[in-house]
DNA sequence: TTGTAAGCGTTATCAT
DNA sequence: ATGATAACGCTTACAA
């Protein structure tokens, strides 16, 4: 028997697509009202009558709603989404800038969408690809190096009112960098690694280097540490660790630095903490004493640098400051705020007992 | 001038919504096609005629088209997301965890939610009901402790089509968990701990908690643990880590082992490599034997322990593997397969230094 | 091979 | 205070 005009389907058999959830429908349906003002009542409970908020709130329970965000974004144009791209999530310095991000965006009621890229640029990009995707009202990268189409696809996103964050980097007010930055001059921090060594009068230095090939900031380091060891008309070798785990990476590094036959390095600064660390154990294997043939210094200020005897002097960088001022900014921002100015933060010097004046 | 009904809308002035993202329609147009050929082209390129396919490529790069993904999820009803649910992205070993699902699940063409919990039962809620607003199309959440709302959330989670997977905790084929399980089970793990050190002849043992409260898995291995010395006939004394440090809540804890007067424990297992490895210091810093006076063992093989001198006897999770099979799982579940048997994979115990013979 | 129509679940807008 | 209606940008289903 075919459908009439007056009973066009009958038996609507079954949805054909939907997930089963419940919808703001069946609520309303519950309610004995409209979709329309169960959705009112999401957003601002005290748009509906006190009554008709007592019906919707037990509908809402009794069906154990759970708001479709893809369709309240769709409608609405909007996304409370904000991404975030880091090199690595497993590196506890990047770890504190996702908990100081998430903190901050949390309390604003901002969704952290996370993504990582292993330090490679090119994954960097897709990465980029995926989360434009879901329209987020904001986006974090990592650093001010990026690949062409990922730089383009940031700069569209920003000229359509994405706001871009750059973390971990200088802030430049003399220049104009397309987007805010937060974060601090590597080449700084290099060079205040150089003075605390030179200070002690140390004339023959090593910077080790990471084994990432793209890990700018510690590039930038180095380079920074070697400028200003040259500009004091000191020595200074730059070397690179092996790739894979930091920790034996930092002991082939020093077995390297010890095998210089003539004027052997009396200071090295390394990249990151955990091969300062590897460095240092390896000296306490080899019963190399730390600071008197070698001072040693690290970055990061991880947490067993301070463990060691002797314990590492390093550098603490704001991890955890970098993802709050992001996040506040970004608030800022989204709120309507035209302002884009970047910060700079300032890192800190931890002198511990690794390194020490050079012997005479 | 009112519009007439020849002119409804003679300047439509601005859009009222939309987040001036380029869309389907408008490549469709410079590739003079419809928006459902764009689409197809998208998801199934050779279904459109071979010269069409190259305007649409022409006009896919010259608009820089990005797929809205809030859209394209509502309209086909599913979604290539799988959320996971972790306790910590900054602690290494859920890192891997991470790492080895997002692996698995790129391959297949899923993207990764990530959330974590800091190790509360209620903020794993919380999670959770983020994460099931975007309509994911599987859920991974660690361990088989949930609070009651969000078991329920899972349970109707599971009923409406949304496969769940437990990870790090046992798989029980006997039981009839709701879940798929992938993981090993912490009380034999425990066991097998105690039973390294009872085999050395340690007949007074200790078992150093976590100061994490929420964190089961780690009482769990110590109840094992327990269970085995007393069924071996040994003594053992349970402490808890000071919350805090994980490095210095272990020194602490090896203090308070040290404190003990008479019937000293000879052997300590400890909750995890951190607070093993702090142990192992304060024992250097006091020069206090390791493991002559006392045997020291840890859990998770964290990459710092192998370094330490003696090196920590630990025991090897698998960490990353979880974490793949979780996504071999899935992948398999979401291509329709019916089977939802667990997993149980194996630990492996990695005898070193820090542990040996009791003194007779 | 391509197009048309309907609808995914929600919200903006305007009416009542 | 509440409802009707039309989007949001895309895909399914079916027609041409």
């Amino acid at each position: 028997m075919p459908s009439t005009p007056e009973n066009p389907a009958s038996v609507p058999a079954r949805q054909r697509r939907g997930h089963g959830r419940q919808t703001l429908e069946a609520v309303a349906q519950r309610a004995g009202v409209t979709a329309m003002t169960v959705s009112r009542f999401l957003r601002q409970p005290d748009r509906v009558a006190a009554d008709t908020a007592v019906r919707i709130r037990t509908a809402l329970a009794d069906t154990g709603y759970l708001p479709n965000k893809q369709a309240g974004q769709l409608a609405s144009g909007q996304s409370n989404i904000v991404a975030a791209i880091i090199p690595s999530i497993a590196n506890s310095i990047f770890a504190e800038t996702v908990q100081g991000l998430s903190d901050g965006l949390q309390a604003a009621g901002h969704e952290l969408l996370l993504a990582s890229t292993g330090y490679s640029l090119e994954r960097e990009e897709v990465q980029l690809r995926a989360v434009l995707g879901w329209s987020p009202s904001a986006v974090v990268v990592t650093g001010r190096h990026h690949s062409a189409r990922a730089l383009t696809l940031l700069h569209a996103a920003q000229r359509g009112g994405t706001p871009v964050v750059e973390v971990w980097d200088r802030h430049d007010p003399s220049a104009d960098p397309a987007f805010t930055r937060i974060g601090f001059d590597h080449e700084q921090v290099g060079h205040m690694m150089a003075r605390h060594l030179l200070d002690r009068g140390h004339r023959r230095l090593a910077y080790v280097d990471s084994g990432v090939a793209e890990d700018f900031r510690a590039h930038e380091r180095g380079a920074g540490f070697a400028a200003a060891a040259r500009a004091a008309g000191a020595q200074v070798k730059v070397l690179k660790a092996p790739a894979g785990d930091a920790f034996d990476a930092g002991r082939a590094a020093l077995a390297e630095l010890l095998k210089a036959q003539r004027a052997p390095a009396t200071a090295a600064a390394f990249a990151n903490d955990n091969l300062a660390c590897g460095a240092l154990l390896e000296a306490q294997a080899r019963r190399v004493a730390i600071p008197e043939r070698l001072s040693i210094m690290g970055f990061g200020d991880f947490a067993i640098g301070r463990q060691l005897q002797p314990a590492l002097t390093t550098v603490r960088p704001p991890r955890y400051e970098i993802g709050r001022a992001a996040a506040e900014v970004l608030v800022a921002l989204l709120a309507g705020e035209l302002s884009t100015d970047g910060r700079l933060l300032p890192c800190e010097l931890i002198p511990r007992d690794s390194t020490a004046k050079a012997a005479q």
